[in-house]
RNA sequence: GCCGCGUUGGUCAAGGGGUUAAGACGCCUCCCUUUCACGGAGGAAUCACGGGUUCGAAUCCCGUACGUGGUACCA
């Protein structure tokens, strides 16, 4: 995996300068989805140019402290194969990797700003705030901003006094500090993948960079963290588009614009209608997040894609060919596959509907195209968790292989493989009621006692009898064959009928035809 | 409301001035198989709309509509 002649071309500065990126989620939750797709795009990107990939934890807000929620999302990393090279738990020489742990460092920055003019102290409480946006709040504004015309009309100290604002100061009043965007500026940059996106200043409102407890928000440490940690390329949602003029201001403001990473805003995954949502998942059936999720508030399960049986490389396969393509009409690619053909610049910049039917048919393909061997322990536990034992290793994988094309998810093994261990509970006469007779009736009887003589016990054998028998007694082979299968898996399906009485064995399948025939 | 981003079949999408507008999923028909799958052969779109620019526009420009995101001391 090289670089293309293209970075020197189109001027990347990817060539020769090491590529870091960063997924930064906040341990609020499960992890859906979108988020996956980002973490994949980040690391397909680091890694096609051989760079790191850094996985930092956004805690900045305490009041959203979820317990479990950080191992999770290690553990979704860690199934999807999308392991950190930097992370709160595999370290690295940029940490702590989590913002709690950074607290201290930020506050600095902010001061910094408001020194240089370009921040400052706000006073103003919750329901100061909330009294503003009701007194100004408008038909044609129906959510007033604190911004340039506001922020003149506030406590802070732009219009206390400075005695009184250091005071307040001094008394340790409650404040924050919040940026103080240029009335008249526009603000602009080359997205990777949407070209130049420009914004007016005089539009944003002055964030809050700080907050009253001392913690940074997002728009603080996304910054001071991406150039502490030497970001070259930034990732993320869509949804950061209208705050990236903040974002390009502070980089400038703080004397770092050199050094500003690269930006792309990724973009979103939609579900049936509008931004999918793990509500959307339920409505409809299909899994939404990685893994399974239980709100430990709440306590709610959110279901997962591997719990639901999709193999992990099926999933991120999906994933990466959602709003992605090499251009080529290939679809079907392995993680070192990815590695060696993304390119940021081809990810689509329209948002995309998931589609379930087609994330099976993934599945599905990658179950046919995956050994047995590394099938085996995922079919196997598929298997236990109903209720079905399968310890002969030699005899799980002739059967998996026997029928791994009639699979699209893990749990489909059940129908499909389990009747080999397990005489089937319940038998579908109801398809061969009706063209039951006692010709046929007699036919099976005499074939079992057939079959109980037979001395080699295989697949030809078995068939050769069986056709011999039906020859002479002039009935179509076709005619009994599918109340055989019947009697041997319960059902119309699995691979060809003499295949599974070679496997089952003379035992099981006389006492299974013996026994369905009682019942006829 | 304001701001940003987007708009090629039901869905994912290629194509970026001249093409019979690729391919995949799903759907339908047929073949293979007297199970179910797999596999194979077919079927179904005037590229949101309206104006330009041009000999020529899905492709470039401008509007409109629609969708979506943001507008928090949440990320």
């Amino acid at each position: 995996m090289f670089c293309c002649f293209g970075c020197w071309l189109f001027r990347d500065y990817i060539c020769g300068m090491s590529v870091r990126v960063r997924f930064a989620p906040s341990p609020t939750g499960g992890l859906h989805l979108g988020g996956v797709r980002t973490v994949l795009y980040n690391y397909l990107f680091a890694k096609h140019h051989g760079g790191e990939f850094v996985l930092r934890i956004e805690d900045t807000d305490q009041t959203r402290f979820v317990p479990g929620a950080e191992e999770y999302i290690f553990n979704c990393l860690e199934w999807c194969g999308l392991t950190p090279d930097e992370s709160p738990v595999h370290g690295g020489p940029y940490g702590p990797y989590r913002q709690s742990e950074r607290k201290e460092m930020y506050r600095q920055y902010a001061e910094k700003l408001v020194t240089n003019g370009y921040a400052y102290y706000a006073f103003d409480t919750k329901e100061e705030l909330e009294q503003m946006r009701e007194q100004y709040k408008t038909e044609e504004n129906p959510s007033p901003q604190y911004d340039h015309r506001i922020r003149r009309k506030m406590r802070n100290s732009l219009t206390l006094a400075d005695d009184e604002v250091k005071a307040l100061l001094e008394s340790n009043t409650p404040h924050v500090i919040r940026i103080k965007m240029p009335e008249h500026d526009v603000v602009s940059f080359t997205d990777m993948i949407r070209g130049e996106v420009s914004f007016q200043t005089g539009l944003v409102d002055d964030k809050v960079l700080l907050k009253a407890d001392g913690m940074p928000t997002y728009h603080l440490a996304v910054v001071a963290d991406d150039y502490l940690m030497k970001i070259t390329h930034a990732f993320r949602g869509e949804e950061w588009l209208p705050s990236a003029p903040v974002h390009l201001l502070l980089w400038k403001y703080l004397g770092w614009e050199s050094s500003m990473p690269q930006w792309a805003h990724l973009p979103l995954i939609l579900g049936p209608n509008g931004k999918l949502s793990k509500r959307d998942g339920a409505k409809y059936g299909f899994p939404v997040f990685a893994m399974n999720w239980t709100d430990p508030k709440i306590n709610e399960l959110t279901e997962g894609f591997r719990e639901r049986g999709f193999l992990p490389e099926a999933f991120i396969n999906m994933l990466a060919v959602l709003g992605w393509n090499d251009g080529t009409e290939k679809e079907l690619y392995s993680l070192d596959e990815l590695i060696a053909s993304f390119d940021i610049k081809r990810v689509h910049s329209a948002g995309a509907k998931f589609d379930f039917e087609k994330a099976k048919w993934f599945n599905q393909e990658w179950l046919k195209r995956k050994d047995v061997q590394s099938l085996k322990y995922d079919v196997r536990t598929v298997l236990a968790n109903n209720g079905i034992v399968a310890d002969d290793d030699a005899l799980l994988e002739k059967i998996i292989e026997l029928v791994k094309e009639r699979c699209t998810l893990l749990p489909d093994f059940v129908q499909q493989a389990g009747f080999f261990f397990k005489a089937p509970e319940t038998l579908e006469l109801d398809a061969v009621k009706p063209k039951w007779n006692d010709e046929k009736k007699q036919f099976f009887t005499e074939y079992i006692d057939v079959l109980k003589t037979v001395s080699t016990w295989d697949m030809s054998s078995v068939e050769t009898a069986f056709k011999e028998l039906a020859a002479a007694k002039s009935i179509k082979p076709g005619e009994l064959q599918l109340p055989m299968r019947i009697m041997l898996v319960g059902g119309k399906f699995g691979p060809a009928v003499f295949q599974i009485a070679e496997i089952i064995g003379k035992d099981d399948t006389v006492k299974r035809m013996e026994y369905a025939l009682s019942l006829l």
